[in-house]
DNA sequence: TTTAGCACTCGACAATAGAGAGTGCTAACA
DNA sequence: TGTTAGCACTCTCTATTGTCGAGTGCTAAA
């Protein structure tokens, strides 16, 4: 267990490495106002701290730098959320102001507002499509061998992909399979489509349509689709202004990352709901090893739709950042809830 | 005039610094095959071309590296186009044996592999969906305030639009709404569509409907949508292993302007039906002074469709990447006229 | 237990020197 | 007259050295 004045020293030692990025020596600790111990004592401080893995030295002659435990420590024992200033507050709801923009819009602008509040690069996640259910189904023929089909969710959500028209099938019959599908899948979650097309549904179109066979890969392909969570950034390339980037390998292993939806929403995914915050190797990403993930989840009448997040140095300002994400994440499952509640 | 000798000293020049990025001396070019002059005849050249412009030092005693000139008279000039290779040829057409992949997904390869195969960052632009015309369109209701409206275009583009719903409006009257729409505006460019909609549309509707005022608010709202052209990108990290881009400073500012999608289709958009390059500060936009651009058009029964681009250092493959461009932009006409023609 | 004092360590920075690559000029050569 | 060899000169790059300063760790005194 760490003692009263080691805390403090910790606190104040992550504190200045977070805003000035440099090793912390003793004599800077014991100038700051909260803190009235000699160099010296905090020096044996500090030696104490390091053996105890909470500090690191970079070279023998410098001051201390938080290690990953350090910041785990911080993180879990001492920070406490920072409020909002005014015009924090004032950035963050002008976004959600403008009433009727599309959903993808008012995400891809609190993307826009988080980067911009936090000079961080901000990612948002979501909404999660296959949690939401079917509203309608549309295939459109657009030439001989191709049409494109169109599925709207309940959440105003619309997916389209093109797919290949069974030779020979003609515009009847489609119409016929459109109604069928309407009539039976309406409601059903986009995720257990696949699901019920090869059980209930099968079996009643085998009854109607001549093309059976095709139609069905037809489908299938159609509900195969998009099944990955669309990804938002915001300030991408806020994270180079950290001196923790001066070096442009890294910046490359960094950004082939981040250009890969799927690993990106791997790394950021959250289902926990509330603030989770990852450090350095627990991402379990080389190229992350200097940098802190904050996440916070957004839900619509309490079910789960999405996350956002912050991608910053792990000398990060965490109360700061925390304090916007946790606001921004509920004032956006308000909005959203309000907007799309049945 | 340049004369013979001087033009193949040029070349050398430029093919030597295209491949090693250094400067080049003229000892080393004495020693390529195809010159047979000794070092201080070569000198003697280069003092006179770097006079007349085409080449410049980087200090007193480095070699000479082309200049901006130099590169505009080497490709128009001196360039020829490479073959591809077999492998690259392979590589193009691997892209296009998925007959029924949707048309984005097609784009979206394309610059893929269109990085992989030059291993710079390839830009693709379009299809420009403001050329294409109205297929359908459907307004759906999510809730009681909102609805989404969706346009299905002749080439199989979907374009959807959360809207606001009328107060009080019901579902027969926006049926009819729909029905009249699609009657009076299908084969109409969406570029017109707004036009159709203050003049002969606006009278009829007039006529059938309650809510007029808001109906026709919302249906500007939808049409006036989307405008810009998608863009889609391959390897974007690739320009980092450049050495001229060895400084995060720099990369921050190539970076800012690629996240702008509406930058990246002004600074790429080509309209000239063929090969246009772009030299360094023929860009006009700084951060693009040691870039160059190349791009080609693509088109549908000789519609022209969009654009694919790679964005290199000025010291880039040019033969190369324009025989890879030029094909790889012949095929996708074909492969998308082939699925979209009438 | 805390603190002052002091020797020691190490990186950052500037100054210096030497090597190497390349040029430009001059004079000799074909 | 065009070409080439020779040579002094220029400039960058790298390695080396020395100095400075920040910071530590230890010891001994308060």
């Amino acid at each position: 267990m760490l003692t009263e004045r080691q805390l403090l020293i910790l606190n104040a030692i992550i504190d200045d490495y977070i805003t000035h990025a440099e090793p912390v020596g003793s004599r800077s600790v014991s100038k700051r106002e909260d803190i009235e111990f000699s160099p010296a004592t905090i020096r044996n401080e500090m030696s104490d701290l390091e053996e105890l893995g909470f500090l690191e030295k970079p070279h023998s002659s410098a001051g201390r730098i938080p290690s990953q435990k350090g910041y785990r420590y911080y993180v879990d024992h001492l920070l406490s959320p920072k409020k909002l200033t005014k015009n924090e507050i004032h950035g963050i709801q002008s976004v959600f102001r403008d009433r009727f923009s599309e959903m993808e819009q008012v995400i891809q602008q609190s993307a826009k507002i988080l980067s911009s509040l936090t000079s961080y690069t901000s990612i948002v996640l979501g909404p999660e499509v296959f949690e939401s259910t079917l509203k309608q189904i549309q295939i459109i023929p657009i030439s001989h061998e191709s049409a494109v089909a169109i599925i709207v969710t309940d959440m105003g959500h619309v997916e389209n992909q093109t797919v290949p028209l069974p030779e020979g099938i003609n515009i009847n019959e489609l119409e016929k399979v459109v109604n069928i599908l309407n009539e039976k899948l309406k409601g059903v979650p986009l995720i257990h489509l696949r699901h019920k097309l090869s059980t209930e549904i099968g079996k009643v179109l085998e009854k109607y349509i001549d093309h059976y066979d095709s139609m069905i890969t037809l489908l299938n392909q159609t509900f195969l689709s998009q099944q990955s969570e669309k990804v938002f950034f915001g300030g991408k390339t806020n994270i180079l202004a950290q001196p923790e980037f001066h070096d442009v390998e890294r910046v490359k292993r960094l950004f082939n990352i981040l250009e890969e939806d799927a690993l990106v929403s791997k790394l950021f995914r959250s289902d926990y709901k509330g603030i989770t915050i990852k450090i350095g190797q627990e991402n379990r990403f080389e190229p992350f090893d200097d940098c802190s993930v904050i996440t916070a989840t957004y839900s619509v009448d309490g079910k789960h739709m999405g996350t956002v997040g912050i991608l910053g140095p792990t000398r990060m300002e965490y109360p700061r950042v925390i304090g916007i994400l946790d606001y921004l994440s509920k004032d956006l499952s308000k909005l959203l809830s309000a907007r799309y509640q049945k």
